[in-house]
DNA sequence: ACATTATGTTATATAAACCGAACATTTAAT
DNA sequence: ATTAAATGTTCGGTTTATATAACATAATGT
């Protein structure tokens, strides 16, 4: 299972899902939906993300084995 | 753009392309594009990738600025 | 020479990421 | 209390990641 600290590193600087979206070219939903765990954005997207956040990939995401991984 | 050393780590290691798609859970087509760069995969098989390469993503996937980005 | 295995490549199909817009709810400021 | 900003959420759409299958070629072993 995939996990991200990205709502708390957003808040951290004071960034609002907009601000992040603008910065890393999407729209604020995509912000929501992987704040939310609900997808598991591309790489890419990942890296900016990283970047904007100042911190890098491995500290933002990361996979959870709890029970099912296939 | 997006670069990678998939391809290197995975000769290093001894892996055919259908080992290592085994290993992620993915074609073997899916590793043969990502080694050609022809697509930016999610940040889960991503993870999969560096884990089965004993290296982390950073390391492994990483965006070049060359003259282009949007 | 023949068989096998790895890779390159292409085509079609499906699933998932992502967009744009809308509307509701919460939070913060005045 | 009212307004505005931020977030939650959903829906219909486009784009891209990934699967499956096929065929071709190169490399390896017998």
């Amino acid at each position: 299972m995939l996990k991200n600290r990205v709502k708390e590193l957003r808040a951290r600087y004071g960034l609002t899902q907009s601000d992040l979206g603008k910065q890393v070219d999407v729209t604020r939903q995509t912000i929501a939906f992987i704040e939310k765990g609900e997808f598991s954005p591309s790489i890419t997207l990942a890296l900016k993300l990283a970047k904007s956040l100042q911190t890098n990939v491995n500290e933002l995401f990361w996979l959870e084995e709890d029970g099912n991984e296939k």
